[in-house]
DNA sequence: TCCAAATACTTTGACGTCCAAGTATTTGTT
DNA sequence: AACAAATACTTGGACGTCAAAGTATTTGGA
């Protein structure tokens, strides 16, 4: 079933014919769109041999950079751009999968800390290996490529507002 | 709760320190990832009064484009490259909104066709002008970042095999 | 000191996506 | 003509995401 047109191109035209405005931001939001779901597909195909998925991984690998292994689950949000709830849930399975622990936070009783376990560092060593392995799904982009990618989405993230470029750092 | 610092830049600091890979298909692949999240949720606000997401109006424009206003829902699947199972969910939702009608296909009576009705061309204008005003979620990305955002994808979904260039149309 | 507001997390529920399996129909081959 | 294989769609189940509401705890004034 693969296409023998491209079908942005092919929608670029429908819209064209169809008197629509905003087309070339329609195709770059479009592409931004087929682009994560080819991404996911991959990500989540290599990971799925290691009992993770790319969520998942990500708890873990910002787990595994901290000092300590540990955080509050209220950061892990904060940091992964993702809403409490699904913290919650991320962490619940992590923790079914021994992965990871929660522990109540020394000095303030209403936070949670999610401890990465033995089983959790080995696993996560794992999982980068296998993402590693399929260039976390990019392969396909050249370095011009990724070096682009990068560079244009960082402009929208910052004009969303992801985070705020400290004066001495404006590029 | 912005962050005062880029958390992918961040990232990519933490994987270096790790020893780990392929660090900058790592930045790439979480750049098209954050991408996503931006723009998904601003597309979804924007349809939100019409009473759309972006799954349900794509199938509209979708069938829109066509003569008839209408398609077999295999058709739509492989347009929208998404899996059988969420067309027929997607159009479920826009049948009992009265946006849309299943009809038996004239010949193939496995094939189920999906038709606009009048409603579903009325909404379907009227979110293609709320798109249009936000720009798709990419305002914020200028010109050349919408264009090397597209080139660089489009490398991706060539490699990926999303369809096939044909001979006469390489560029 | 007291208490309203803020913060941290969990729970519940609405949606969306995909996979796998099931039903119906058509196609392609003996 | 007969039937296995392919095609088209739906169903049911596992997961993920977010929003809204609920519980517990801490903070910041009056």
């Amino acid at each position: 079933m693969t296409l023998d047109f491209d079908p942005i191109d092919e929608a670029a035209a429908n819209w064209r014919g169809a008197g629509w405005a905003a087309v070339d931001a329609m195709t770059a939001a479009t592409s931004i769109t087929r682009a994560h779901q080819i991404l996911s597909g991959r990500i989540d195909a290599a990971l799925a041999p290691v009992g993770l998925n790319f969520s998942r991984f990500e708890v873990l690998a910002l787990l595994s950079f901290t000092k300590e292994g540990e955080l509050p689950l209220g950061k892990v949000g904060d940091r992964l751009q993702v809403h409490p709830a699904s913290v919650t849930n991320t962490v619940n399975r992590l923790e079914a999968d021994g992965l990871v622990a929660r522990k109540p936070h020394p000095t303030d009783r209403r936070t949670t800390l999610a401890v990465l376990t033995r089983d959790g560092r080995r696993r996560v060593e794992q999982a980068a290996v296998a993402l590693a392995a399929i260039e976390f799904g990019v392969a396909g982009l050249t370095g011009d490529g990724r070096r682009a990618v990068d560079a244009a989405i960082l402009e929208l993230r910052v004009a969303a507002g992801d985070f705020v470029v400290p004066p001495s750092q404006r590029r």
